[in-house]
DNA sequence: ATGGCTGCAAATAGTTTGCAATGAG
DNA sequence: CTCATTGCAAACTATTTGCAGCCAT
């Protein structure tokens, strides 16, 4: 059965990378990992709600802590109201929306630079991210 | 003498985008464009008490918002814990240091792009942001 | 039994807001 | 004189933290 199989799959994740998949955690990953989204903790906690499952804020917030020091989230401050966290950790881009708020990835593949900066000396590149910022045309 | 000359064009460039020029925005103005730089509400508070100038946190908080309404600032997301407001408007990138959380210019030649993905259909970009992460070699 | 995890409530911190007093035109 | 602006304090909100009880090993 395929939620059974995403299950193991993610707890074996979440277990080699050295965090107790606990229910909780797992309900979470279980959310977070169906499909590359973005979400805020509060969206989390209400989609838990809405399948009957009740996780408290501080867990939520702990758990998401926990999984983006572990690498399995990426954290992203686009909206300065709340976080938000991004369950594709692999290299994208991301077209923000600034009527709706809505946010949009971007393959890597479709941004492309032909020339980059020098880094300051001693330091390297962790990640390059664009955020092209689009409104309603004539707004 | 330079200071009044900036004086003069920064009140100029306020009345001319319809803010009252006040004391209270005249000293946070003065601050801000003195050059290009990134600054939080606390730090330009800082400054000014520093040199002798008492600014409510209402009103810098009020006068950034208004600032970067009208097009004189531009509000930064980078650092989860607080916002940023740019003294530089033109279109530019940034470097994001993050073990110190400094913040580098990067002039806009500096950034080139081979590839952009098209965008939502009825939308028009505002701005292509680059955010290059970087941290100390080996940490 | 031991140590980690959860949940509640309280604490924290940045930002916003209500409102009376003040200032500008 | 009239309306905008300022400053204080209180309100708000997202997030963090302390701690007691619980769970898993």
């Amino acid at each position: 059965m395929d939620h059974a199989n995403d299950r193991d799959r993610i707890q074996a994740e979440l277990e080699r990378r050295g965090i107790q998949a606990t229910a909780q955690r797992m309900r979470i990953a279980e959310l977070l990992f169906a499909r590359d989204q973005h979400l805020t903790a509060e969206q989390i906690i209400e989609a838990l709600a809405g399948q009957g499952t009740r996780v408290s804020k501080a867990t939520v917030y702990n758990t998401l802590n926990l999984f983006a020091e572990k690498g399995l989230l990426r954290p992203l401050q686009v909206d300065p109201e709340r976080g938000l966290f991004d369950s594709n950790t692999r290299p994208h881009h991301h077209i923000h929306v600034e009527d709706t708020g809505e946010l949009i990835d971007v393959a890597p593949g479709d941004v492309e630079f032909s020339r980059l900066p020098s880094l300051p000396p001693g330091t390297e590149s962790v990640a390059v991210d664009v955020v092209i910022r689009v409104r309603r045309q004539g707004s």
